[in-house]
Order: C-alpha cells, then sequence, then structure tokens
DNA sequence: CGGCTCATTGACCAACGTCAATGCCGGTGG
DNA sequence: CCACCGGCATTGACGTTGGTCAATGAGCCG
C-alpha cells in the first residue's frame, strides 16, 4: 500500500483494522514528486490537502525578517506535513523538500469525514500530532538549554530512533541528506560552528560521516554524552535502532 | 460557570452549543489550590485527570542533566495542561505553577467519553492543541534566530495577545507574573542577560515595568521592533489588545 | 531589625558568529 | 580527457554576544 510508512508509524501507537487501513488508503489522491529545495507548501498557503510524506526527508520552517531561516521540525516518510488545516485556517509556516521527496495527497474534505465516522483513526491522527508536539518541546530544550556540541548529538539521536521506527536505518548507520548549513539553521547556530562540532563529535570517536550517511560508534556513549532520552517520542511499541525486524511484519519500504 | 474561561477559548474557534458547554462543565471534577513554584504535575506522571488552569500562571518545564531549566510553554486561564494524557502514555515534561493557581480536574475517563461522543468538543480540542503547537514552534524560532532584545520584545508581544484573548488586559497593560529568573529560563540566555534586555527595551521607550506589571507605550513599535506576527495564534475571531467586549458578551472573570 | 527574594550593575571571560581563504567533488561543456 | 564551475566542507583569525561572578540595593515580611 501507499500509505505503509504511515501505517507503520501509526501501529507505534494503537492497531489499526484491515478496514480501517483500507479505508485510509481509499482516501489517498494524487501522488507528486518535489526535487531538492523545493518548496511543498508556503506559509500562508489554505491547502484543501493534507499531505503525506513518504520517501524522502522535508521540514517545516519559516523566514526571520533578517533573512535568517528557522527550521522547526524534519519529516521522514510515514511524517504527515499539515494535518493542521482540517481544522487551523492558514498555514502559519512552510514546508520544504530536503531531499527528493514523495508526497501522497489526501482530500481535505475526505480525510475529516474518514476522521468523524472512524474515532479510531481520528485518535491515530491526533496521537501523531501530539507527539510531534513532544519533539518540538525538546527541540525547544535542545536549542534554549544544551551546549552545541550536544544538541548536535541529541538531534543525531533522536533522528537515528525515529529513523529507526519506520525502517531507515541499518546497524547503526543512517542517511541524513542535511547539508550542515541546514543543520546550522535546525540548531540556531552558523554554520561554520555547525563544522565544529562535527569535528568535535569525531574528535571523540562518537560518530562518523560519509557524504549525508552518519555512522554511531557507540549509541549508548553518544545518548550518555548528549543527555538523550527517548521517552519524548513516545514510541510505545519501540523498534529499536537495532537492525531488526519492525514488529506485525511490516518491512515494506526498507531502502537502506 | 467555573470552565468559562476554557469557553471563552475555545469560542476563539468555533461556537459550541449550550448543550455541549454544560456538558463540558460536568464533566469538570475536584478544584484545587496551587502555590507559586508548586508542582502541578511532574515528568513521567501518569496523571487520571486533565488538569484546566482557570486563574493564575503556570508553565511546562523540564529540568536536564545540568540542572538547567527549559520552560517550554506558559499557561494562563482557559489552557489545558495535560489534554495529552488522553492519548499518551506518561507526562514528558512537568507543569509548575508560577503564580498562585486555581485548577480545575477533568477525570481523563469521562472527558474521554464526552469526545467520544460529541465531536465539536474533540475538535475544539485538538484545536487548541494545535494552537500549542503553533506557539511552541513559534518559541523555537525565537529562542534560535533572533537576538535577545527582540526575543524578549516578542514574548511580551505573544502574551499581551494571549491575555487579551481571555479578557487579561486592560488598555495596554498586564500582569506577568513572572521574574526574570524565570524569563531567562524560557529564552535560554542567563537571568543577568535578561536583566540587561529589559533595560534596554526600557531605554527604547517600549514599555515600562512595576513589579510584575508591564505597560506597552506603543505597542505598534513593539510589535516592529521584535518582527511579530499574530497569525500563528491562530485567533480566528480576534479580540484585540485595547480594552474591549469579548464577542458573545462573555465578560466573566475580568479580574484586572 | 534581620533575613529573604529579586532586580541591577560592573568587570571579566567563553562561546559562538563573521569573514575569508582553501580544498574537495561531482557535473558539464568543449 | 580536461578545464571550469558551483555547492559544500573545512580551517584560521578576529569580533561580538551573552555567560559568570560578585557586589549592591530595593522591597517585603516576620
Amino acid at each position: 500500500m501507499r500509505i505503509s510508512p504511515l501505517i507503520r508509524k501509526l501501529e507505534q501507537f494503537t492497531s489499526l483494522s484491515e478496514n480501517d487501513k483500507l479505508r485510509l488508503e481509499c482516501a489517498a489522491g494524487e501522488q507528486l514528486d518535489y526535487a531538492p529545495k523545493q518548496d511543498v507548501i508556503c506559509q500562508g498557503d489554505r491547502p484543501d490537502h493534507v499531505h503525506l510524506l513518504i520517501e524522502g526527508w522535508a521540514c517545516r520552517y519559516k523566514i526571520l525578517h533578517n533573512g535568517n531561516r528557522q527550521i522547526m521540525a524534519y519529516l521522514i516518510p510515514g511524517d504527515l506535513c499539515d494535518v493542521h488545516v482540517t481544522l487551523l485556517d492558514a498555514m502559519d509556516h512552510s514546508i520544504g523538500a530536503l531531499s527528493a521527496c514523495k508526497i501522497l495527497m489526501f482530500p481535505k474534505a475526505d480525510l475529516a469525514d474518514l476522521m468523524l465516522e472512524n474515532p479510531q483513526i481520528l485518535r491515530a491522527l491526533w496521537w501523531s500530532t501530539l507527539v510531534d508536539e513532544a519533539i518540538l518541546r525538546e527541540w525547544l530544550v535542545n536549542v534554549g538549554g544544551r551546549p552545541s556540541e550536544k544538541r548536535l548529538g541529541h538531534l543525531i539521536c533522536e533522528m537515528i530512533h525515529r529513523a529507526g521506527a519506520v525502517g531507515l536505518t541499518t546497524d547503526n548507520t543512517f542517511e541524513m541528506p542535511l547539508t550542515q548549513e541546514e543543520l546550522a539553521d535546525t540548531m540556531g547556530m552558523s554554520a561554520v560552528h555547525m563544522n565544529r562540532c562535527f569535528h568535535t563529535l569525531r574528535a571523540e570517536g562518537l560518530i562518523s560521516t560519509d557524504a549525508r550517511r552518519i555512522l554511531i560508534h557507540d549509541l549508548e556513549r553518544l545518548i550518555a554524552f548528549s543527555g538523550f532520552d527517548p521517552a519524548y517520542l513516545h514510541q510505545v511499541r519501540v523498534v529499536s535502532a537495532q537492525p531488526t525486524h519492525t514488529q506485525m511484519g511490516n518491512v515494506r519500504n526498507r531502502q537502506y
């Protein structure tokens, strides 16, 4: 099914009946491709579709008055870009593709109807926005309270957990298709300093990088170094970062 | 009704029938008082009630490994502390009273039932969590991307808008019962530097402070200075910061 | 009056930003 | 095949923002 990454994500929280899954799949409309750096949705838009990312990485961002860009979230396969639009008026931020992305569009009205008649799906989608919110809180903690190297370490810990939960890790390696400048814009620091942070983490023997692939040498040590605690991800049925079979035998779309 | 502040808040988004309001009021249980600095909910708790703040200010916060406190949200009358618990497992952060607070408890199960049988209330509560999330995004932008004086200015702009929406402002004045240290913990800076920021805003003639009361001399100029745009608050039916009657004649609980 | 909390200020220091130069690598056109 | 270019990573030198420490004062309360 095209919506497998979403199902896999929602099933971290609840189980969905075959019927629920089919209804969701049927609500899906057109599928679109986006190139890196292309905008998926712009601030101020009132999209009439809800967008589901099924391949690639994207981000939420805002441009400040001084021209700075602040990235506020990373979206990976299974993440919904804008459940907001079922309830809020206009987008208060933009969504941009970070790598090549495939996006599936759900007509807003159909999804709203589906949620109204199927409380289980509604709860699952609400749950996903609550987890997004928890992640956002942790990002605020990260930017507000941690020194720069731990900030980077913490983000890497988060992303390997999230990527693992949708089957995008092998051993302790995963693709993180981000430039250092994009990471810098995420953590409120300069690209130059971001580079110095990578230097430190490599010098400490915590990670290696190869193009956009990140290898974590000792996840336990990186977690301790960064003060990471995965509780905020609310992965009720956890999928570890180690290579593993996703429970329920749902192993489609493993690409790396 | 004891839940008036909540009703007033939700009616920014949707109108509720008299029946809806009564059902909500009836779902409310015990009311508790908290002293300043007292914890309402601790990280790791699995509360069996949803907490509604009806008087005073509270905050969401986490304590980091290095002992730093990061405040991630301010809660004012009408805000729900933990709708999360209807769906998530355990609290991933704590809630603390900033001033003397009155809190109304809704048994989790009753509220869950009410939402299940009344989609209008469910939508309204979901909307409120989506707005919380939008505010959180803007806080991340604030901490990540703005220089310290604008950070403070921006927060003041936000809080006078939010306080205005629940009738807690008179002219351009409002109570902000926060110490400079608490503000510093909110914006990821030191208390000393927070003080320097206040100094600057006063020197610029933008604000005056008197105990914990803030007077804004020229809101337009403060907004321009801080790069503030209220769109993210999603106040669909806006209540201005000027003295005004809340629409629908709902003017209870104006205390200041 | 004494003790507390909080605001305020100055002196000094560390973290991080800015600027600029260099190198690497993949793509592209001749 | 090679020269050139653009995007990105890397590094050093230097400047600025904001942190730390410590002292002082103002207001409140028993």
